[in-house]
DNA sequence: CTGTTAGCGCTTTCAA
DNA sequence: TTGAAAGCGCTAACAG
């Protein structure tokens, strides 16, 4: 309980000083944790911050030393259960090395996320860490400009071609072959890949997927490559229309899921790049009447205790998303600890975990 | 592209009114857009900031107004989806009103519930928003310190009895109560309920339960009040046999639902204050070779998507978490705004999805 | 070992 | 209207 000053504001360093009847400087060191002090006095100022219930300013901490002992955090949605996960990893470790974190969500807007990146800058946070929506070269003006002014900067999630920092990720094309490979395997030819990125509308080619790839979201990209990567490999020609042209919500999901259904010559086997994805087509299949893995096998990204615990269990790519935050954070905290940035890119391994949603293509 | 000025550390106001050839107040004043000052002046401020690449230090913003325009948020685990979207409601409702918010997790553990906000009051926090683990009157003393140090609380989530703040929650006991009843109504009377705060040991009357109840997790005990009251209004007896001893893991309830399965007179139905309860309980059905809702009826907590592409799909209660979060901040923004704190407890309302999972029971 | 003093970058009287 | 100067609470030289 702290004693009554009769004054506003929490008490200051100066005042633990009176109270304690030494100079400022002696309150500082003690409480500061630095340089020498005697036991005696030692003892009179943590008494007198005890009783006038003292807590360090750390706003006017940094000022003078110009740290801040704070982290700043950049991702689309804090409530998406991947990012959820991947803030947690990174708020775990910095806590536990003495960073606090200061989250923001820019919902893949371009703006918002220029807009925190700012806020970041302006708050003095000690280093970012950043899953940007960012490919072209036009768009990392700002993620350069918080670099120039000497915040490390690391990306997680996702990689950005033009700039050349420490960057922690999964190798989605890989696990995306990986999965393809799986379903190939058990016997499917027609495979249907539905994924996130929203785009203007449905490139009929190849190379018109690929150009729009790059241009979007560089997970999803990345595993429309594995996708494209595991057919070329098993020489099973692409067919444009078994890939969903990007729409966010799963509404839109089951709608195109359930347009692709209606195909002649129908898919027998389907992978999603996103959770929501897995949502809207179990709604199309079951819509149309259709059943996995019978009628449709199914793999797709981010498993869940959810996934486990349906009738059949689904076989899902699990992403090591506390890891992914962990690591950043490490990488981050070791460069402001005076590492010097490697300027790596980490590859964490996702995990194929095989239950039940595969099975062989029905005999048509 | 900010210009090179040899320097360590970013432009600073000074340097700014250097550039532009006039007073440090000037140049405040334009920057900082308040005050009178001319409009040639004001362009020539302007254009150096611009020049510079001028960014305000927030810090040194704060240390001389006192306001930091940033609020606290304090809540078990940041990687609950639960709490994932009440922060996502904190976060966009405030950060439309000009804040940013700093969140800790303190996984239930009250210590960390102690130091998190001390971090709080470290960095000069406008407001805290918490969903505090404290129950008992010698527990909230943090709390009381935060308040008594003038920063504005209030308590999302889970209110606090000793407490005289602004809280905003639902009704749990209302929500458990309806979907018990829901149960009751399909001809249920041997009710299980699975829930999560963790304790002792299994109290195995009801007044030891009520008494751990209100010892533990708020919510909880609230929805084990509601579960009470279906039985007492339907006169169905109350056997502790069916309340599982709180257990924090998906494994931990599996196999004790398992066990609460094994019990002569089986139960019929479940309900499950948790997300982990509703998954967990799924797998011991499925280990048990029954099926919902033809052996056991289901109701949890905590709607997902998932939840409705299960086959069955299942009856849930959905929590508003958004507007759980948006309330709570904009609760708090309007008495940092002056409004002076109304001490109410705001109760949302949450919902019952009816879906498949509840059927009557199976003639025994 | 301790106290004095000068900043950190910004806001805010107060004169000019 | 503008500028000089004091102050926010702390750290960090620098004497003593």
């Amino acid at each position: 309980m702290p004693a009554d000053r009769g004054q506003a504001g929490p008490p200051t360093i100066s005042e633990v000083a009176a109270e304690a009847g030494v100079g400022r400087a002696t309150a500082a060191r003690t409480l500061g944790g630095y340089g020498y002090v005697s036991p005696e006095l030692r003892e009179r100022v943590l008494a007198a911050a005890e009783k006038l219930g003292y807590r360090a300013n750390a706003l006017a901490r940094s000022m003078s030393t110009g740290v801040s002992h704070t982290l700043g955090v950049i991702v689309a949605d804090i409530a998406n259960p991947f990012f959820a996960g991947v803030v947690r990893g990174i708020s775990d470790t910095s806590r536990a090395r003495g960073f606090d974190t200061i989250v923001l969500s820019t919902y893949e807007d371009l703006d918002e996320e220029v807009a925190a990146t700012n806020v970041l800058i302006d708050k003095r946070v000690d280093g970012v860490i950043i899953a940007s929506a960012a490919v072209d070269r036009r768009e990392v003006a700002h993620i350069k400009g918080a670099t120039d002014r000497g915040i490390p900067v690391v990306l997680v999630d996702r990689a950005v071609a033009s700039l050349d920092l420490d960057t922690v990720v999964i190798d989605n094309r890989d696990a995306a072959r990986g999965a393809v490979e799986t379903l190939i395997a058990a016997g499917h030819r027609r495979i249907g890949f539905v994924w996130g990125p929203p785009m203007p509308e449905s490139p009929a080619t190849r190379r018109g997927l690929l150009a729009e790839a790059s241009r979007n979201l560089w997970t999803d990209g990345e595993r429309l490559r594995g996708y494209l990567d595991a057919l070329d490999d098993a020489r099973i020609p692409f067919d444009p229309e078994l890939v969903m042209v990007g729409r966010k919500t799963e509404e839109r999901v089951t709608e195109d899921v359930a347009r692709m259904l209606a195909l002649p010559d129908r898919m027998t086997a389907l992978f999603c790049t996103e959770t929501d994805g897995v949502t809207g087509s179990l709604r199309a299949l079951r819509a149309a009447g259709l059943s996995y893995p019978r009628d449709v096998a199914l793999i797709g990204f981010d498993d869940s205790a959810w996934a486990a615990v349906m009738e059949p269990p689904l076989t899902m790519i699990e992403q090591p998303v506390h890891q992914l935050g962990a690591k950043a954070a490490q990488v981050l905290l070791d460069t402001l600890e005076g590492a010097g940035p490697a300027r790596e890119t980490h590859v964490l391994r996702s995990r194929l975990i095989v239950r039940s949603s595969v099975a062989p293509p029905p005999r048509s």
